[in-house]
DNA sequence: AATTGACCATAATGGTTTTTTGGTCATTTC
DNA sequence: GAAATGACCAAAAAACCATTATGGTCAATT
């Protein structure tokens, strides 16, 4: 297997186990059973090397989505199930929560930086969404921007934040049930 | 005037400026302009005197919003005059946006303690009026709880969180649009 | 030409001293 | 004599500094 790809998989494996900061250099190229200098003729420096790694995540996030979507049905049913996908995304994906949690307990600029891309990358997906929906009068026309982000922040209150106040998380058929009967349901055309 | 009331308003201004753990109680004795002993003679310690202030600021709140509510008016419009006075009452939510940033870059227990109540208590005064409004049959029939707790998130997305993403804040006319054609909207009976 | 790991400057760590701070209480004040 | 005070103390935080670890380089090696 070609060496660069190596680098990436042992990278992601100790970012995903340790976290940005809590990973070396030195370890990374143990892992990918490759000299220091080695990473270094494929990447400029360890920034680098995570941004490819995040830039990856963001785009299996993409292709996760496009793999649920389906043009046929209808806006909210679609993005119920995308929803659903990220749930399930987030759990599954230990290098996001692991940056997630590092982000939370230590601000490292570089993990921040990466986490408000993410953001952005998941708010212009779903204003994407929006968008078509709108232009196919399957909505109303509203505010793409500030709708885009109510879903995202709600979504992220309800199946993130939901279990710091409440200690036990809320089933995902009662996030559904609400998003069906408030937001969705407001943009009925 | 009283020196408990002094030393009350000596800490709120100290601890809205500095945040819970940065403010001294010397400070606070120097700001209020009496011995340190004294405030002893008032408040048991530190934590009791921010549970004070804290317990203040929430009162705060609800009468501000008391003070906008109109029985006679139907929920939406309430909803709206309220959504406005908090939106208003951002300035003297100085202390409660330190708090808010206290919280995030040092997990201080007592501050998270102190903030999970304000949410607790406002979520609750949100609920309320929910209540009251689906058994007057103006809105419709909903889970109380998850649609209060969406209300508040989406509230304190718009007014709090947009701002660190997007460097400008989000003027006050969009935020009660949005929630206008949105949550409100979907609350319809 | 690609790979490597000893090497270096810098940053992180950890242990220790110094300073600050929450809280007390004997003394002072009114 | 009740209320107020600030010097005082133990404990916690900060500053300091020696030591180690780490990102990144590059001459030697494959």
């Amino acid at each position: 297997m070609d060496r660069r790809q190596e680098i990436l998989e042992a990278a992601t494996k100790s970012f995903s186990l340790f976290g940005f900061k809590a990973t070396t250099m030195d370890q990374v190229a143990k892992i990918a059973n490759v000299g220091k200098g080695t990473i270094y003729t494929f990447f400029e420096n360890k920034e680098d090397l995570f941004h490819e790694i995040a830039f990856t995540m963001i785009k299996q996030m993409k292709a996760e989505k496009d793999s649920v979507i389906n043009e046929q049905m209808s806006f909210q049913e679609n993005a119920h199930l995308v929803l659903m996908k990220m749930l399930e995304f987030r759990e599954s994906h230990v290098l996001l929560s692991k940056l997630i949690a590092e982000e939370k307990e230590m601000q490292t600029p570089v993990v921040q930086a990466v986490l408000v891309k993410v953001e952005r990358e998941i708010v212009h997906y779903i204003a994407e969404h929006i968008e078509r929906a709108i232009e196919k009068k399957e909505i109303r026309s509203v505010d793409v921007q500030l709708v885009a982000y109510l879903l995202f922040k709600a979504y992220m209150a309800f199946a993130v934040e939901w279990q710091v106040t409440h200690e036990e998380p809320l089933p995902e058929e009662k996030i559904v049930a609400v998003f069906r009967d408030t937001i969705f349901k407001s943009l009925h055309v």
